[in-house]
DNA sequence: CTGAAAGCGCTTACAG
DNA sequence: CTGAAAGCGCTTACAG
């Protein structure tokens, strides 16, 4: 493993020239660039990522804070943002917080404050007073995904207005009884996602003048299980079953349509069920769903953190810009039978 | 953000033996260790990473390489991996390989060797020569997971066990018409993980006495719409049709299991399906499978790492132990009927 | 555009 | 058990 100095050497110029060709911090002159250019590859050299942070104050790294990695929409936005920060040069640490409350607090209070990282990337994850403020101390730039973060630019779906299109599209189809299979409270830590996602969906059925029905919605943990159980419990009972589904995420609209079937229901001749996600699994189910793109938020919160990182390099991205969503109609909804 | 001089200073010691103290280093008083422990923490001092990692040539964090992350075995191991690591006080630098082949070459020959890692991990991933080449050129500890690199510690199932203690599930009850969904060779790629899984598939048959039938293997990609197709074509046509179905994986088997019904055939009475991983969802679908723990998988690949990063802290774990697998039966399987 | 030199914040022989 | 000091391999004012 060579080092600078031998970059230098052959190249005939002094280390700092090689460091300022290498990296393009600082003129050179276009002939001793190639010159150095060739030396460095001839020998292999690839910087010290510690003498090069040690000196300079910059890690080319960004930290990535996960609260689950074995679910499909964590593990996507973080295969968007991986992807994004190899392109910008940069490697990603990663700290999943799945373990216990232990491993949570050493993240914050240990791992992330060893100047690893020049920036720290939240993904949907609710942070208390003191996790918040030792990511604040940082004094680094922090963006988040999933929800409002005090203090931090988040980049977020406006769960409301997802919800209010999902019930809006059912109710264009002419359904009036339309169930709803939300976020348990306990999921509520998540951004208040649960509390949103009904309200967009009470928004939507006021607004065309259905007062909502309370049986009508049911709680879940936005698995397909746990969607299925709660579908089971909507449409079991023929005088009071409703024509249509929204689940507040694919996971349950799946488990709902599951459970339709085995209750002998035709899908969507009785029942339609439309969910939110964009799941990887629901074209094969044929879900009508209000796709979010989770590689393309992680893509895009990267974009977002390289902006601060390097202001003046490009127009940097509108702060605030709604995160895309998407009516994907599949053959999970129609109008209601008679 | 205080120095180790800070520290120093605070304890009444100097920097040489804030370092032993607070990284455990060298011999130190007990009363000097507490003394210095206090100071850091009164301070809030952590140390900086890169001057550590620099000084010491030890960065405490582990490269790992994976091929995808929206999948959930990967993402499995790799969440299992994670938190091993941050109990054993390492970071984890994720390289995700999704992108394009320019993204590849770029990991093997740029990233991964900028000194950021003391070690690498590499989940269930084929190397070429080259990028095998750049892996083994680092002189650092590396640990595969799924499949054996030439030169590389490895950590995987037996395949061919897996799929024979599958299938003498199926034979066990009584099948003796066993179809197969096993994996299409563009797959080969992974380690010869299909060709194994039918190798497996048609020694536990032979040493039944049952001769494999051709037309009862189908080749698919591992997703549950590719083996839903598969299982269409094994079921659609009753005097060929075998009474039981061997998928190389639990997405897959889930397939079968749907277009079975979609068929309008009951499982297990007319057919029995089992899977191979133990997927989140499998217990939803009533499958039978063979488990795999990913999650354990991760883990002990870290752990193998740290025996290898930490000679004689404590007895290495042996060396090649199988990795575990289980037979998990649950309502998918079942007797032929009549 | 380029070089000499200080300095980034630690760790670790070496000496005692 | 502890300290003084060299050194890890870069980057970057500073000066020219």
């Amino acid at each position: 493993m060579p080092g600078i100095e031998a970059v230098a050497k052959l190249a005939g110029v002094s280390t700092a020239t090689v460091s300022r060709a290498l990296s393009g911090n600082g003129h050179v002159s276009p002939s001793t660039r190639v010159r150095v250019h060739e030396a460095a590859r001839e020998l292999g050299y690839v910087v010290s990522s510690s003498a090069s942070s040690l000196a300079s104050g910059r890690t080319k790294n960004v930290g990535v804070v996960v609260p689950f990695l074995s679910r499909w929409f964590y593990s996507s936005v973080l295969e968007g943002a991986g992807a994004a920060l190899l392109r910008n040069g940069y490697d990603l640490t990663l700290y999943g917080l799945s373990g216990g409350d232990d491993e949570r607090t050493s993240v914050f209070e240990h791992f992330l404050l060893r100047k690893r990282v020049d920036a720290v990337l939240a993904l949907t994850i609710e942070l208390n007073e003191s996790e918040l403020q030792s990511l604040l101390d940082l004094h680094k730039p922090i963006v988040g995904i999933g929800g409002p973060l005090k203090g931090v630019q988040t980049l977020s779906v406006d769960d409301v207005a997802v919800a209010m299109l999902a019930t809006e599209h059912l109710l264009g189809l002419g359904h009036t009884r339309i169930g709803m299979i939300g976020g348990a409270s306990r999921f509520e830590l998540d951004f208040h996602l649960p509390t949103n996602r009904r309200a967009g969906y009470e928004d939507a059925l006021r607004l065309a003048g259905v007062q909502p029905d309370p049986p009508l919605f049911r709680p879940a943990d936005f698995t397909i299980r746990g969607g299925y159980e709660a579908a089971r419990e909507l449409l079991v009972d023929p005088p009071n079953r409703p024509t249509a589904i929204f689940a507040a995420s694919d996971e349950m609209a799946i488990g709902s349509i599951l459970a339709a079937r085995d209750l002998g229901l035709s899908v969507p001749r009785d029942v339609s069920v439309i969910g939110i996600d964009g799941h990887e699994h629901s074209e094969f189910f044929g879900l009508t769903t209000m796709a979010q793109f989770p590689r393309r938020q992680g893509e895009q919160a990267v974009e977002m953190l390289m902006d601060r990182l390097h202001p003046g390099r490009r127009d940097p991205l509108p702060t605030n810009i709604p995160l895309p969503v998407e009516l994907i109609v599949r053959t999970s909804t129609a109008p209601p039978a008679g």
